[in-house]
RNA sequence: GUCCCCAUCGUCUAGCCGGCCCAGGACAACGGCCUUUCACGCCGUCGACAGGGGUUCAAAUCCCCUUGGGGACGCCA
């Protein structure tokens, strides 16, 4: 047995729901850690508690069921790692990578200030390096970073990028009341789990130099890094919670698929050729980590819309059935409407093709679902299909559909015997379909009538041919 | 302000170790076909290499500059 060769991880903070960016970037973690055949690890960062909510965490674990990525062993929660974290930082001061400092906030903020008022990068100036301060009250640690050189990596989406080691300063380990910065906590926790793999927002490039700097100090072996640019706005401006970017919880409530939104996600800012539409075993198979796009791209949500709309017909009814259902259940449709699981069954292909959303399903679903005696009418187009005419056409079909035996009541046999009726008179169809049309299903649009009335069934069939007689 | 990153149709993108590209696919838009309706589907149209310099016989592809966009500069994550 070889040991897996892929370690990856998503890292969400509990600030809120899973929003869009992170699905994806969870997403592109778990597809690397799937096609290598390696491990997927989920790690909550919660070491601010001010904003980290235990709810917000149980949104996220939900979100990521929902989508169908699965994590392995159990998720780790920083809060009960201080005690690592803080071994490690005392291994650091031990080695003289660290120091305590006594600088209080407001006296670094002057020193920023400072700075940035002679047009020089805000930064600490390591007054505490070397006064040789041990612990205490108000006291943090700081790094002793290399002041000169260069820091370098080649980052997984984006190629070489290189820092100068006087762009940083001496960032802070440990607070002042004992918790460690989200920098320490990562990589001592990235480096306790093995991490091979750090893919995660572009937003944190400037961090990884710092990262980098603490593996160093630390003597560890470097992961490697990707990270992938972040998803704009249509507007094209920052996609984020603040900016009404919606969360993977609403798109659920919308009624999207979740392999839908997978597929749609990892097209943005990946590719496979030309292809738009994967499966999952697709997309685990094609994503090895490269052909990542290093540019920012856009949330485009009629493209989802679309995508949606290709997963739902490309779906099969008993996979549908489940799914639907809560959307049913939302309609104004009483729970009896749809109990009747094999019909249910029998009118989803026919409306699979007209729907892109799981609610737009459900919505059709409904004249084919209503009982006889509580559908639906639309008055406009009974004005314009219900005449003397076109109802004396279905009440001739009525007859001819009545007499077609229960075995043979299926979608070929009801097209013959619509069109032996037309032909035999000497008709159009055109002359005839509105009018049936609206006495079966209560409008003017919708599925093919014989699918639809072999859907229905002949009792049901014949119930609304007799109900819209009355109109 | 300083640093980092990015730059192909409105959008997602292919192409990017140079010639097969007067740039291909998809969404959207528009036109048509199919058709009992609404859809699906099919066919077609519109539409881009940010700008300027190089290098080269040849550049969307390599280099430089400009412009534009994004990100980061916390005892937040």
């Amino acid at each position: 047995m070889t040991q897996p060769t892929v370690i990856t991880r998503f890292a969400p903070s509990p600030t809120g729901h899973l929003h869009i960016g992170g699905a994806r970037t969870a997403i592109f973690c778990w597809l690397l850690a799937r096609h290598f055949g390696g491990t997927f690890v989920l790690r909550i960062e919660d070491t601010d508690t001010e904003r980290s909510l235990p709810e917000y965490t149980a949104s996220i674990l939900a979100s990521m069921r929902w989508l169908g990525l699965d994590w392995d062993g159990e998720p780790v929660y920083q809060t009960q790692r201080f005690d690592l974290y803080n071994a490690y930082i005392d291994r650091l001061i031990a080695g003289g990578h660290a120091y305590w400092c006594e600088c209080s906030p407001e006296k670094v903020e002057a020193m920023r200030e400072k700075a940035r008022a002679t047009g020089q990068k805000p930064r600490y100036d390591g007054t505490c390096r070397h006064l040789g301060l041990g612990p205490g009250p108000g006291r943090a640690v700081r790094l002793a970073a290399p002041l000169t050189g260069r820091i370098v990596f080649e980052d997984m989406v984006k190629g070489h990028i290189a820092f100068d080691a006087s762009e940083l300063d001496d960032m802070v380990l440990r607070r002042a009341d004992g918790a460690p910065t989200y920098n320490m906590a990562v990589v001592v926790d990235d480096v306790e789990m093995g991490i091979t793999h750090v893919l995660r927002g572009d937003d944190h490039v400037n961090n990884t130099p710092r990262q980098i700097l603490i593996y160093q100090a630390l003597g560890k072996k470097l992961p490697v890094f990707g990270h992938v640019p972040m998803i704009l706005g249509p507007d094209r401006q920052k996609l984020s919670k603040r900016h009404g970017a919606k969360a993977v919880i609403e798109y659920e409530k919308d009624g999207l698929l979740p392999e839908a939104l997978v597929n749609y996600l990892v097209r943005l800012g990946w590719s496979h050729g030309d292809q738009e539409l994967f499966t999952r075993q697709e997309l685990i198979d094609f994503f090895d980590g490269t052909s990542l796009n290093s540019a920012p791209a856009a949330f485009d949500p009629e493209k989802l819309l679309w995508v949606n709309a290709q997963h739902l017909r490309g779906a099969s009814p008993e996979a549908l059935l489940p799914q639907v259902a809560p959307f049913l259940a939302a309609t104004d449709l009483a729970p009896e409407a749809f109990a009747d699981q094999a019909r249910v069954l029998r009118c989803l292909p026919l409306v699979q093709p007209r729907a892109s959303s799981l609610t737009e399903l459900a919505d059709q679903l409904k004249p084919l679902l209503s009982p006889a005696a509580s559908l639906p009418y639309d008055p406009a187009a009974v004005a314009k299909a219900c005449t003397p005419e076109g109802k004396a056409h279905v009440a001739a079909l009525r007859g001819r559909i009545a007499a077609l035996g229960e075995a043979s009541f299926d979608k070929d046999a009801l097209h013959h015997c619509i069109h032996s009726y037309v032909e035999e008179n000497s008709l159009k169809f055109k002359a005839v379909a509105p009018a049936l049309r609206v006495s079966l299903l209560g409008s003017a649009g919708g599925p093919d009538l014989a699918e639809a009335m072999a859907a229905l069934g002949k009792a049901e069939t014949l119930a609304r041919l007799d109900r819209a007689a009355g109109l």
